[in-house]
DNA sequence: GCCGTTTGTCGCAGAGTTGTGCCTGACCAA
DNA sequence: TTGGTCAGGCACAACTCTGCGACAAACGGC
C-alpha cells in the first residue's frame, strides 16, 4: 500500500471528467484530467502517473493514436473508454497494448475494479506452480488433494472445498510464509470477476478458516497480518 | 533541515493573509504574502519561493490563469485555496498543475500538513528498491525475512513487525548511512496519512528500537542526530 | 423454472495499531 | 550556568483494520 496511485483520466468530454474524476478522487486516487492527448502529455511531463484511462473517440489526436504514441516511448498501463459496443474495436485497442477496456456507457464502479484489476496485476507475484506439481500436499494435520479438491483429515474424512476456497488454499500454498495482500490474493485466485471490494477476501478467509482451523477464533494456519494482508504458516510436504 | 521554507500566500482578502502568515510564520516558515498575481511576481523576481499557496477567487486576474503563467515558465509547487467545494473547481486546478488544493473554510493544520506534504515531495529521496530485492537482509545480529515482515533474531526466534514498523525498518536498510530527516522518513514510509505532526516518526522509531536494540535507552542500531534525524548505522548484508 | 449452493456485499462490534499530549531529560549556544 | 530547543517515553484516545453474521445475487443441477 503505497501512496496512492496516480490516474489520468483522458476524455473530451467533461462531464464525463468531472463524473470519473469526482468518483475516482472520492476512493482515494490521486487524478488529474486531460481533455487531449496534449494536455495529456502536458501531464506527463511532470511524472509517470500509474494508469492512464482514455478515451478512444476525441476531436482531432483520437485515443488509439494517442495510446500508440505513448507505448511508443513508455510503458505504461493504459485503459480504453469507447463508445462502440463493436468488437472490432476493442480487439484493435488490446492489439495496440492497453491493458484493459470499458464500453460507455459504463458503471463506474466497474470502471474502479478495472484499474484495480490492472494496478494488481502491475504488482503482482511471479506464479509459483512449481510448488503445487504433486497430487496432493499436506500441511499441518490436512491432505489437500488437489485433483479433487478436496481436503483429507487426520481421520481419513474429506471435506469438499468449493472453488474459492480451493483457489485460495492453493495460493497460499504456491507462497507459502509470504505476506500475501487482499490485492495479491485476488490476482492469485484469478479474479476473473472483476470485483473490486477486496473484503470478499476476508470473508474467503474467514470461510476457510472454519473449514481447515482446529480453532478458528484463534488462527494458527492462516495469519493475519494487520494492514498487510494474510500469510499462510503452516509446514508444507508434497506427496 | 536546511533554511526555512520559503511561502508566498496570494490572497485579495487581507484577513486571510494575515491568518495565514501569522500561523506559518509561527510554525517557522518564511513568508511572503501578496494580494495578487501582480504582486505576487514582483515577489517572483526577488526569487523562487518553495511553496506558493494561491487562491483561486481573485478580482482581476484569477489564480488559474496566474497558475498557468506561472507554469509555462517556471516549476513551482503551487496549494490552491478555493471556496468552491465543488469538486469540478477541484480538478480542473490539478489539470493546470496544481500540486494540491484546499477549500475554504480550511483548518490552518491542515494547510501545515498539505504544505509539508508537498516539501516531502519535492525533497524526496530516490526510491532505492536494489538494495532490498534480495529476500532475506542481515543487519546486527538480525535477519530481516522480508517477504515474511520477521525478523529472525540470532537464537532463530523470529519477531512479528507491524505495518509501519517493518515499513520504517526498510527504509532505513533501503538508505543505510544516511541521515534521513523526519519528513525524509514519513515521505519513504509511504506517509499515507497527511498527518503533520512528524513526532509520529520520534514514536515509530522508539518502538522499533525497543524491539531491535539490545539497549533501547543506547541506541546503536538507530542513531539520532541531533536537529537533523535518524540513521542507520549497522553493516547490512543481503543474502 | 425451481431450489440448493456458492459467493459478494453490508454493517456492526471488537481488536490492534498508530498519532498526540505532556512531561522529563539531553543537548547546544551564550 | 542558564535558557531554549529538541528528543525519549509513557499513556491515552482515535482511528483503521479485521472478523463474522446476515442478506442478496449469481450460478448450476435437476
Amino acid at each position: 500500500m503505497q501512496s496512492a496511485p496516480h490516474i489520468v483520466v483522458v476524455d473530451d468530454h467533461g462531464d464525463i471528467r468531472d463524473l470519473v474524476g469526482k468518483y475516482l478522487a472520492q476512493q482515494g486516487y490521486r487524478i488529474s484530467v486531460a481533455e487531449s492527448g496534449t494536455a495529456l502529455r502536458r501531464i506527463l511531463e511532470r511524472g509517470a502517473p500509474d494508469p492512464i484511462v482514455l478515451d478512444v473517440m476525441m476531436p482531432g489526436e483520437d485515443g488509439l493514436s494517442v495510446c500508440r504514441q505513448l507505448r511508443s516511448t513508455m510503458q505504461l498501463p493504459i485503459i480504453f473508454l469507447t463508445a462502440m459496443a463493436d468488437d472490432t474495436d476493442r480487439i484493435i485497442g488490446l492489439e495496440l497494448g492497453a491493458d484493459d477496456y470499458l464500453t460507455k456507457p459504463f458503471n463506474p464502479r466497474e470502471l474502479l475494479a478495472r484499474i484495480r484489476a490492472v494496478l494488481r496485476r502491475v504488482n503482482s507475484l511471479p506464479p509459483n506452480r512449481e510448488a503445487i506439481k504433486a497430487k496432493t500436499v499436506q500441511f499441518d494435520h490436512w491432505q489437500l488433494d488437489v485433483g479433487r479438491r478436496e481436503l483429507i483429515g487426520g481421520d481419513g474424512v474429506g471435506i469438499a472445498l468449493s472453488t474459492a476456497e480451493f483457489r485460495l488454499l492453493k495460493a497460499f500454498l504456491e507462497h507459502p510464509g509470504l505476506v500475501l495482500s487482499r490485492d495479491q490474493l485476488l490476482d492469485l485466485t484469478a479474479g476473473r470477476s472483476a470485483d473490486c471490494f477486496d473484503r470478499s477476501i476476508d470473508n474467503q478467509v474467514s470461510r476457510l478458516r472454519k473449514k481447515i482451523e482446529l480453532d478458528p477464533k484463534n488462527p494458527a494456519i492462516i495469519k493475519t497480518h494487520w494492514g498487510g494482508g494474510y500469510s499462510f504458516s503452516a509446514e508444507i510436504a508434497s506427496a
